[in-house]
DNA sequence: CATCAAAACGGACCATAGTCCGCTTCTATT
DNA sequence: AATAGAAGCGGACTATGGTCCGTTTTGATG
């Protein structure tokens, strides 16, 4: 009989040179990366420098969304870390208030640092979906934390939407702001909702 | 000499037959949209089906998302107009601060509607732009009028970064929420950044 | 009406994401 | 060590967005 009964939904383990393979690929893709830019990580590219087949990267990781989204995550449980146990005033410590704020400015750079390669990864994905998860749930609960009464899961996003890349790019090129200003202007609306 | 000299950039009139192609390829992607939805519009389809070669809906549209920039533009029209002249509360007449509950809720439901029509004119292009223009300056006048204080780019961009689509069915999807519960959520959040 | 330059046309061509399936490699078991 | 079957592999193949360039159409002018 089989040495260890597969305990729900225990996960099956990956063979060796599938985990072999992940990793030079997740190798590849940062270097590549790196020199030459998010959009030059095409499958075949990254197959060729990888050294495998190009069935191999999609057996992987889906899709090239699933890709990127798992680069991503290396640097989302660095962040998380640094809410969750980091120096204040992100990390704990701090008042929520400015814990809430430090967690904005926090956001928004790494949001436009990693524009292009989360715009790729579509925050679809489980990682994606993951990373957004932790994000409302702190920020709901340093709302809960501030005493905050209302909809805390409508307040967490209202709170949040403003964060995405997207929306900061358009302020910046269009409307001429910097960065400063906008986290000024964002902060102040924060005040207001959670009542100074 | 030329009859009418060409002043200050005028625009120098679409031939007959690129007009009429233009139409006939529109009214080709209404049709197949409105048959097998947005993902069914692919060039090389819609090519063939209003019977023009492939380069000439590139030519005439740029891209993918300078074609379904062009089918947004026709509704986008529409709701500008309601905000600029419709009935009450959207339209003028009502008091400022319903006017901007009733965009809120107008815009979600517009957004929703067209999620993959806007998501795939990817708002770029000049037509996305104008859109957000316009609703980004409607809401610093309606702000104005309410006596908001503070960065009024910023407080509006706070304000309508959670009214996208994306943004909405996350929520919906995965918290579970409904527009009504969101769209009540958002006006206090509102209500709160005006100050009451 | 004849002429001509600019504009538009069309479809072959290229690049890239994603699929498929016969072959190879790994690992648990005897 | 031998075996068997599951997991993984690779690269040819498809679908689609986008480019290019030789040919055709348009409409302004004489």
């Amino acid at each position: 009989m089989s040495a260890l009964l597969p305990l729900l939904g225990e996960p099956p383990r990956e063979r060796s040179d599938a985990a072999r393979n992940r990793e030079a690929l997740l190798c590849a893709a940062r270097r590549m990366i790196e020199q030459d830019g998010v959009e030059a990580v095409t499958m075949d590219a990254l197959a060729d420098a990888a050294g495998v087949g190009k069935g191999t990267v999609f057996r992987r990781f889906e899709n090239r969304a699933g890709l990127m989204a798992a680069l991503v995550d290396e640097f989302e449980v660095d962040w998380q870390a640094a809410v969750l146990s980091g120096p204040p005033p992100l990390g704990p410590g701090a008042l929520p208030l400015d814990r809430l704020l430090a967690m904005g400015r926090s956001r928004m750079e790494l949001n436009l640092t990693h524009a292009l390669l989360l715009e790729a990864a579509n925050w679809q994905h489980a990682g994606g979906q993951g990373a957004q998860s932790f994000i409302s749930m702190h920020t709901r609960h340093l709302l809960t934390e501030l005493g905050v009464s209302g909809d805390l899961p409508v307040m967490a996003m209202v709170i949040l939407a403003p964060l995405h890349a997207r929306t900061l790019e358009q302020q910046i090129e269009i409307d001429g702001l910097d960065l400063d200003r906008i986290h000024a202007g964002w902060s102040d609306a924060v005040r207001r909702i959670v009542g100074v």
